[in-house]
DNA sequence: TGCGGGGTCAACCGATCGGATGACCCCGGT
DNA sequence: ACCGGGGTCATCCGATCGGTTGACCCCGCA
């Protein structure tokens, strides 16, 4: 646009990509129909979308993160947007506005990130923003990014998460040690970390927490 | 149907309703296309599902469960499907196939649960369905009606769901007793019967399963 | 009238947790 | 070479939890 403001551009090639067929039914109905829009493929899957898009070289991949069994849309989005020449951007179409997600999806390579209910037409500018990797963010994505960037959000190791995880199974500090093969002391350690992490003081309110922040699987 | 063979039926007067304006302008390029589907109307929340339905007189409602603010897809449904003449039925449209949604969508009044993980000719079958009063469920979630069925889910008093709430916040059972005004020895005898109702023996793996089974607002 | 379910309370005991402190190791960055 | 973060481990103690048993009350239903 910037290079030839007077030739009418090309159509964005876009590859669909949610694990729903009814909605990817009806994006294909209402972006098909686009005349500056074409939509090149589709896939119901992670793996799918990877695939397609080193054949089909889209301009732009429009991602859902929630796909069901195998790889995600935050990994999709990784391979999609890997370092390579005429890599497609990828525009991050999904419900939730979670910080995690937001988080991930961005440090995947993300460009944009909308939210399903935004308006159509947002969603058709969002497309041609991303296809010259212009970012677009949903209003209210916008607004989390930011309040992220003034109180960062506790980041647990990898470690803790798997301490949390054997935790909201239920276990006791005996148990989680036997399952990760560490001792007693160290769970206890690590559980300590984790409360102040999360700002609570017991394992009850660990699980509630990482269950309402979506820290585990 | 049964009753008019030969004549070539009237379209399905159809309203549609979810909160995401892309899902929805999605579902109405698909949908409006159809020859044999009439989409009458629209509705981003369940407040207008409700006076919509009302005002349109559709024969069917695709209805999203979720809805965010306001009354939600359960108390829409059953809302729209409250006997009366004329009332439309309700296909449910969602993502979720949890055992709770399926079992509160259908005392609500729903006469389908479609996921949008379907094939879209399944949707436009079970909007046909639908429109007979036919019930029309997608097989996963036929799946989990069958279990269900085989073994009841554990059921909590209101007042079990009182302490798990509080234990969700983290609280010990002395707080607890206090948050709700009774003796610690009652919250203790509270926990032991969420213990077993839940499958679990402590108050992490409750707070847990609670979570996974959305027993907690 | 009796029965059962839900809610409330008590007392007891062993097991576990939460918190604090100090220590060691390994690794990556300055 | 030094330092800091992450992971590991140990020990101590008071507080809390989990499990059990038994009891009382109220209410709806047979």
């Amino acid at each position: 646009m910037s290079t030839s403001p007077t030739a009418p551009s090309a159509p964005v090639r876009l590859l669909i990509c949610d694990d729903h067929a009814v909605v990817r039914a009806g994006l294909l109905a209402l972006l098909g129909s686009a005349p500056d829009i074409e939509v090149v493929g589709e896939a119901g899957s992670g793996a799918e979308a990877v695939a397609l898009a080193g054949r089909l070289v889209p301009d732009v991949v429009l991602m859902d993160l929630q796909l069901g069994p195998g790889i995600d849309g935050v990994e999709a989005t990784r391979r999609i947007t890997a370092p390579r020449d005429g890599a497609p951007y990828v525009l991050v179409l999904t419900t939730y506005d979670t910080d995690a997600d937001i988080t991930r999806a961005i440090e995947a390579g993300a460009t944009g990130y909308l939210l399903k209910a935004e308006r159509p037409e947002e969603l058709f500018a969002a497309i041609h923003s991303a296809a010259q990797g212009r970012t677009a963010l949903s209003p209210p994505v916008a607004g989390r990014v930011m309040a992220r960037m003034r109180s960062p959000r506790p980041v647990l190791t990898a470690r803790e998460l798997d301490i949390l995880g054997q935790l909201a199974r239920g276990l006791g500090n005996r148990d989680i040690a036997r399952a990760l093969f560490i001792s007693e002391a160290t769970v206890k350690t690590h559980l300590g970390r984790i409360y102040d992490k999360l700002g609570v003081d017991t394992r009850a309110g660990a699980v509630a927490v990482a269950k309402e922040q979506r820290l585990l699987p």
